[in-house]
DNA sequence: CATGAATGAGTATTCATTCAT
DNA sequence: CATGAATGAATACTCATTCAT
């Protein structure tokens, strides 16, 4: 409605058609998490996003594409989100980048912690490994953008495998909070906790590196 | 075979009892892992355990208990295992204990890979929320565990939330090795990275709490 | 066929629907009859009814109820009837009503024996006692007020009872003429016997009240 | 226990084997008045009656089988205790004749109501249209013997079609106090009403057999 | 574009029956 | 004789998907 009054005459189809989707998704997210995937029918959606039920089949070619457009989109989401705060601003340091990237992904989840549970454990349910492989990377990508942009980046270590590690940390300690701690942590702190952790990591991994240049006891990480 | 070449007579219907759950058990994971959990018929698991249908039934109340089981039992004795590993041995240093449980999950991970990343897959998809809390939990406490007895364990942590921090790391970058990387990493090279990462954390967790900016960067831990 | 032939575009969904109704209730009837309800399945009433079997449970519940409903629509339809023959007409004796009563039942069964036998042995199989004993209730009620304004009615007889044991003598010898005896009487011969032996019933017991009027020879009837 | 005791040594096999035979009818016909014939499983059977599954199919070809002779077993029972009550005693009026016979049926039925009940709903559901008819003629036959040889028979009547009736009639009402009636009412008041049907239905038939135009016996009724 | 009546492939589960002990 | 572990045939029912309107 919003954006038909905004664009009244342009595209009113593809309002029309972006809000369906949309309701479909939104229908399909709330029942997931209130009965669980395999509960869900496609009926279920239809009647919850106000729609026919062959609709659906207008806008997804079938269940399972709900479902993953539903993750997809609210993740890429995600780390579009995170590639532009990475962008914005001057030049960082790698601190000052851990900051801003966590800082992202902490606040985003936290914020709306009971949609992100539901979409992580929907994610969880649905996510074939590759998508997951695919979904990871593209966080991963950000990150080690963000970091070989850094004004204070070492060169000596792997840029592919810290970025990689780094998010690996970040996103397990924010999973933990929404899904396995009893209660959900102050964003802040969790944050703090976050930053530690990854801060840590790299200052250790310098550490080893320097002290032992050209040994051959981590092959696998020079 | 085993159990029964030892104890041809005595006992065959526990040992048969035992190997048929197994059976059915391994049957389901290989087929998870080609097909999915929902494309695997209770026919398929039955056939390739090389029992009748109607057995699956004797040993399980049905397809969700199979999965339950598979996974959970596997995950307990992993937990087991890093328990047993714990208490071994004398007196250690968080840095030490962080070692022995960091290279018990690694080895044992990534020992077996193609099975633990089928195990892993499958978890994600039917272990529901509460039993993953459950399990994510059961490992927590081996590793708070751990901490509380090290000699030098710095009494300013949380305790709590360190084990939970610590392990959510070890966890996230051996699933990453398992799930996300391309090539997955040998398991020594695996192990230093994360010892990094957790003794890292600890170590600027420890500079928080202690809030003493100019002191010296790892005086407790190392 | 008929429906659609008068109003063949008004209600096309309406009569369609009463009519695959009806077409399912037919094959169940028939499968039945030569094949025993158990034997009968969901997709063999499907196929002979000429839908989908999905399309049987947009109709019913399930298969108990398909039974259910083609023995009560057609057992509640006969009730009818009888009670519309026992409406029409001026005031009648009791003889006469007892004539018009059981002349619809024994033409009704008679007139369509092998789709009534069917229809009776379906009835023994699946009905439970309770629906039983309301499908019979719902007859005796017809006899009942048949009876209280029969214009001889001998206030000693209680209605109740008599009513009752009036329509269980004539099941009672019209389901013999269907399901016992080897060969189907002439409806008319029948129809003698009933009434016979309902008005048998009928004189003996006036006989019985009024020669022992405060007798304690029936405490039940009195 | 007791008849083993009786007879010790000569066929303990034999009354071993009767009783065990009784035991799964009795088990049958408890576990089918509590939660209907489908429901009720072999072992379920087995478990009750006190022996091996397997055991069953020693002493029966199968389920069915069990349901068959249980019915079966008990309705010829009763006939032939009605042959024998008409077989006692020296020779009768055909009014004595039907007072004993009815006598027998009613008392025996009322006499263990509960159990005959579930007996008869059993019936129902289980005995398929042959043996119904079978069990049914048995019955049948015991009443035109006995009305064959009572002293005064009225030869106009034809004997086979007059016990038919009158057996259906004496059949019918008790069923219904058993089946159909909310409270069951006492046996010798539903003795005098059969009675009184069968009396009355033999006096009619024997009035049009006559052909006595003159004849005012029920005034009232035509 | 939108609909929902109709479809039928696909599956978990039950339970009568067998047979090795 | 007795047992009960193992079996697999048989079936009710669900629900994603289609297509005529």
């Amino acid at each position: 409605m919003n954006l038909m009054t905004v664009k009244p005459r342009r595209k009113p189809s593809q309002s029309r058609a972006w809000m369906t989707s949309v309701a479909i998704q939104d229908a399909f997210l709330m029942l997931v998490v209130e009965r669980g995937y395999e509960r869900v029918s496609m009926r279920n959606i239809a009647t919850l996003a106000g729609v026919g039920l062959g609709t659906l089949y207008l806008y997804f070619p079938g269940k399972d594409s709900i479902a993953a457009v539903t993750v997809r989109s609210r993740l890429r989401k995600l780390a579009a989100d995170t590639q532009a705060a990475s962008a914005a601003g001057g030049p960082r340091t790698v601190a000052e980048t851990v900051h801003v990237l966590a800082r992202v992904h902490v606040h985003t989840l936290l914020g709306e912690a009971a949609q992100w549970r539901a979409l992580l454990v929907l994610e969880r349910r649905i996510t074939p490994p590759e998508v997951y492989r695919d979904l990871y990377k593209a966080f991963v990508q950000v990150f080690r953008d963000a970091c070989a942009v850094a004004i204070d980046w070492p060169g000596e270590l792997d840029l592919e495998r810290s970025a990689l590690n780094a998010f690996a940390v970040i996103d397990a300690l924010v999973k933990n909070a929404l899904l396995v701690q009893d209660f959900c942590p102050d964003a802040d702190a969790l944050l703090q906790e976050v930053e530690s952790a990854v801060n840590g990591y790299f200052q250790r991994a310098l550490e080893r590196c320097r002290v032992v240049p050209a040994s051959a006891r981590c092959p696998g990480l020079q």
